[in-house]
DNA sequence: CGGACTATTGAGACTCCTCAACTAACGTGG
DNA sequence: CCACGTTAGTTGAGGAGTCTCAATAGTCCG
């Protein structure tokens, strides 16, 4: 029924920063063309779930959430979007989440028609748009196995350990949080609560360190047999 | 980080049966030309996670699902694919999930070289390939919506009409169920023992019935509202 | 400086998991 | 064709973990 992609080992299936990197100047120009930039303040909504979908967005600097309201009122946090992350999947011709700026975001803005057109005469830009997608769809996921976790320890260090691999930093003990604890909790699904006694026990261990809008590993060894106890 | 995919109000984004359905007689030519007619019998292996990823599959006809061994000694399903699904999701490389013949199956093997090869040349095809990704994405974020269930009837009811509308049939109240409970059990993250409980009381209660290899919708109000409560 | 929001900590209830026993169904070989 | 062994499925009792509700401390911003 779903996942399990395609594709393909030798491509440059690279996960961070494609858009930016593997782009040829030819081709972001052809994007920049059609492109429109928007500067977001913080809170800002991009767009909600349900409205006509008539772009897709890169990220081009900030941090975008990307949620779904239940019906119970409770909150899924389908992930976050970081620079040169694109964003803005349809369904039926509507967006399946809403998205909101947690920072000041600049975004690019690509019609939908004007991005079909540009992807049906480029099929190298398609093909690493379509690298893009199979990269989300890994990212997802990753999602599901940190959902698989029972533990409220082992899900947390999931998270930091992905966001770790999403972003790497010149630290490799220092892990931005930009994003707070509710977020957070309703992405891993767990109480915010729950959150917070997860984080009181791995500071107990001695595991991790948290700070204000930013974690630390104080033990690695342990962090990573945490993580790899899945 | 992850999910929430580009694409595409315009796009012919049929659900199933993509491949069958959208290609030309002439892309149809060019993938068998490429394809290797693949016939596995029950709980035969296609691949194992960590293998060298050198093909893609399209599945012909039958059942296989795609899993994962974890640390922990437990099984992570990743999601059944049924017949015109497309799988085989490589990270460096390496497949991700193992796969497994769950009935007879036909299987259309495509090395990764040839079909990138295709798809560079043909931006058409390319196009409808990246329509069936994104397919398999919104796929992954419905069963993260699932798994975000507490109720363990919800997820039963949410995992019955996924499959109902992945794979619809006459009877809108009949839903087969090819897989056993274990497979059920670990793609919606429950224990055996939780999806029998469940089932029975979505039975005492009236609103389901459940037969050797298939269920059925006794009171489609209840069922939808218990569906939606999510 | 004040107010609102965020984060943490505590107590009790609820749900699912684990372990165990038992029944049913299947498939294989005699 | 039947008997037996193995696997799949159901049901019960107890324990572990998180969620909920509530109160308190801390932080950010106007």
């Amino acid at each position: 029924v779903n996942s399990d992609l395609p594709v393909v080992r030798a491509l440059p299936l690279a996960g961070v920063g494609l858009v930016r990197q593997l782009l040829t100047d030819a081709q972001r120009r052809k994007l920049a063309a059609i492109a429109t930039r928007v500067e977001l303040r913080p809170r800002a909504i991009v767009y909600r779930e349900g409205d006509p979908a008539d772009s897709i967005f890169i990220n081009g600097g900030g941090l975008v959430i990307s949620f779904k309201e239940l019906p119970s009122g409770r909150r899924r946090v389908a992930g976050f979007r970081f620079q040169a992350d694109i964003f803005g999947l349809a369904d039926q011709g509507r967006y399946v989440n809403s998205t909101r700026a947690l920072t000041a975001v600049t975004l690019y803005e690509i019609p939908i028609d004007a991005m079909a057109e540009v992807l049906k005469q480029d099929a190298e830009l398609e093909f690493q748009f379509l690298c893009k997608v199979v990269h989300e769809m890994r990212q997802a996921q990753r999602q599901i196995l940190i959902l698989a976790r029972r533990d409220a320890k082992g899900r947390i260090a999931m998270f930091v350990d992905m966001l770790r691999n999403a972003r790497p930093s010149d630290d490799p003990a220092a892990v931005d949080l930009p994003m707070n604890r509710s977020d957070i909790a309703d992405f891993i699904d767990l109480a915010p609560e729950s959150v917070s006694r997860a984080c009181a026990r791995l500071r107990q261990d001695g595991i991790m360190a948290f700070e204000r809008r930013a974690a630390r590993i104080l033990d690695h060894e342990r962090f990573d047999a945490l993580v790899a106890a899945g």
